[in-house]
RNA sequence: CGGGGCGUAGCGCAGCCCGGUAAGCGCGCCUGGUUCGGGACCAGGAGGUCGGAGGUUCAAAUCCUCUCGCCCCGACCA
């Protein structure tokens, strides 16, 4: 490709609408342009970049024995409703109408048609396993669409199904997804982490999210040195105990006028966060009950829910506690509290002499003890997991890191094969509903994430795997018809050897093409200039690096297609 | 949905409080010239219904009302 005939718009200065370095650095090295909020045109060298994560995909997929498919966006409302996610799945389902008054949904992910597909063409456990994939657009209308294409609201996505006759064979297509999603993200450069997670709206019981290691990243990841590691949504530690030993105190009864919070009652009676326990009372399906926490943790709604198997959960309002407890919001307290179903976090275990409220204005108790002052049946993980809590499985502590999380991996079970009754007969000609996993990858996402992960002041510095070229041509100046010459020589026959050639054949002046050299972040850049043209030499520059080699120019086409080939087999996975 | 902020030339911004003198700056773009190994210089030029609508006023980018869009933080979320 020559520079001068390419649509290669690029950004001297930062567009102030983009924080992190990937959306920025797409922006300015001419790779997306936004149309509106959370949508973006894909501009050709950022085109270039997501087609070669789609396919490797694609022949990672098609390794496991993927079939590739394409769905529609649009899918009726019907199929939505059958598996209730019309209902369920809220706001974030974009919905559209047509002229008869039909509602279609714009698809966030193809569960329902893929399903509707395989019940009316798939009657046999002789068809099974099979995996069928798509490359496709796909809808969210997210609250908060942010950081350029990492979380938009239009966005390229494969998403592969797999059908199974028995939980076996799920397990097994699980291990082989999880393998192939370990070598996509391998070969397109990144350093990730697979990590146990929460199966959110799709549902299902396990579930992995491949995140990539990125300070910038919207998840949080809690790691332990023995291989552990979950989102914070999961993620289970053993809370640290504090002076568990110590003696018991008798109860007392103290006043706290107008201290409601933690921070505040605990400073008030000079005391640590840690000795407060927190009553927060909830509303779970209809049903009050009280959660007990240490004051210095945070309730996991998302494990909350998932113990007491509620779809809606919401804190109780300040009228609701009155009445449930006798006394205002912020002075909520165990003792004396009848009739209310109490759950606690295991961070109560161990606690002596705590500070609780009252259940009356302006006075909280100090000194209280479980077991003397009030007693809890049900004790339950239900805290947020922080550094430093102690890894269930060996005891070293958990770090935390951030990720940006580009695939996720499900075992669904039967949950939509159910729904929407899609069977098929078994040995015996018995009629068993499909064992079912999903798979999604967010393909520029992936890009945006890559970007994350490898730049430097200067720009983008790409993966040769998933980069829009592999070699720079750079003539200093087109305007001398040697150096002009020899770098069309040099592209030509690069090009002839199937190397993906960029030729900057632009009249700029050096400097410019520099820049934008490293803006754009093209992994080899051969320089022809006037300096070398003397001695008959060319210089491959390695963006990663910025070492430089000098090469007599006609050893230039052998010696760049060798290092680049050596370049990529290293990026391949055997 | 709560909180904060921003819409003025393709991009980055000033002007707004205190209405008139005000359609400005830098980059980019076009023409000519000098330049040419890390974002050159000189000269000339094109480009704006100041997000939109309504209002106040002799007069509105500037004040008021409504509205649309965008960004950030939080809540939420494959």
């Amino acid at each position: 490709m020559r520079w001068s005939r390419y649509f290669l718009p690029t950004l001297k200065e930062d567009p102030a609408e983009a924080e992190t370095a990937s959306h920025r650095l797409m922006l300015r090295a001419g790779l997306i342009r936004k149309l509106s909020s959370g949508i973006y045109n894909l501009l050709p060298l950022g085109l270039r970049a997501s087609r070669k994560v789609e396919n490797i995909v694609r022949e990672e997929m098609n390794r496991i024995g993927g079939i590739e498919i394409l769905m529609p966006v649009l899918s009726p409302a019907e199929l939505w409703m059958e598996s209730g996610r019309w209902h369920v799945y809220g706001k974030e389902l974009m919905r559209v109408r047509d002229r008869h008054d039909r509602f279609f949904a714009l698809g966030p992910t193809h569960e329902e048609v893929v399903t509707d597909i395989v019940r009316k063409e798939v009657r046999s456990y002789r068809q099974l396993p099979l995996i069928l994939y798509q490359i496709q657009t796909k809808f969210r209308d997210e609250l908060r669409p942010r950081f350029g294409v990492v979380r938009a609201r239009e966005f390229i996505m494969k998403d592969a199904y797999s059908f199974h006759r028995d939980e076996k064979s799920l397990a097994e297509t699980y291990d082989k997804m999880y393998e192939a999603y370990t070598r996509i993200f391998t070969r397109c450069g990144l350093k990730f982490g697979p990590v146990e997670a929460d199966s959110g709206a799709i549902g299902g019981d396990v579930t992995h999210e491949f995140m990539v290691f990125a300070e910038t990243g919207e998840s949080q990841v809690l790691a332990c040195e023995c291989g552990y590691a979950a989102t914070s949504d999961t993620a289970e530690g053993k809370v640290p105990q504090y002076r568990p030993d110590e003696k018991q105190k008798p109860l007392e009864k103290v006043a706290t006028p107008g201290m409601k919070t933690v921070e505040e009652v605990t400073s008030y009676l000079g005391k640590q966060p840690w000795q407060l326990l927190k009553t927060i009372i909830y509303n779970a399906d209809g049903q009050f009950i009280g959660v007990l926490i240490r004051g210095d943790r945070q309730i996991n709604e998302i494990k909350l829910k998932r113990v007491l198997n509620a779809v809606e959960l919401r804190m109780a309002d300040a009228a609701e506690i009155e009445k449930i407890t006798g006394g205002p919001l912020g002075f909520s307290g165990p003792v004396g509290l009848e009739g209310l179903r109490l759950l606690a976090d295991r961070s109560l275990e161990g606690m002596v002499n705590m500070v609780t409220g009252a259940n009356e204005v302006d006075a909280h108790y100090v000194n209280v003890n479980l077991g003397r002052d009030f007693t809890v049946k049900e004790f339950y993980d239900l805290s947020i997991a922080s550094e430093g809590d102690l890894c269930t499985r060996c005891g070293r502590p958990l770090r935390v890191w951030r990720g940006i999380e580009v695939g996720q991996i499900f075992k669904l079970g039967t949950k939509y094969s159910q729904a929407m009754k899609a069977t098929f007969l078994d040995e015996d000609g018995k009629e068993n509903p499909f064992v079912m996993g999903c798979y999604g990858i967010g393909i520029t996402r992936t890009v945006a994430a890559a970007i994350e992960q490898n730049n430097d002041t200067d720009g983008i510095s790409w993966p040769i795997g998933i980069a829009p070229f592999e070699v720079l041509i750079l003539p200093t100046n087109v305007t001398n018809p040697e150096l002009s010459q020899t770098a069309e020589n040099i592209y030509s026959e690069l090009h002839a050897r199937g190397l993906e050639v960029l030729l900057d054949d632009r009249d700029e002046r050096p400097g410019n093409k520099f820049k934008d050299a490293d803006l754009i972040g093209i992994p080899f850049r051969v320089t022809v200039g006037e300096k070398g043209a003397r001695e008959g030499i060319v210089e491959l520059r390695r963006r990663k690096t910025g070492e430089i080699q000098r090469i007599p120019k006609q050893e230039a086409v052998e010696t760049v297609t060798a290092v680049v080939n050596k370049e990529k087999s290293e990026a391949t996975v055997s």
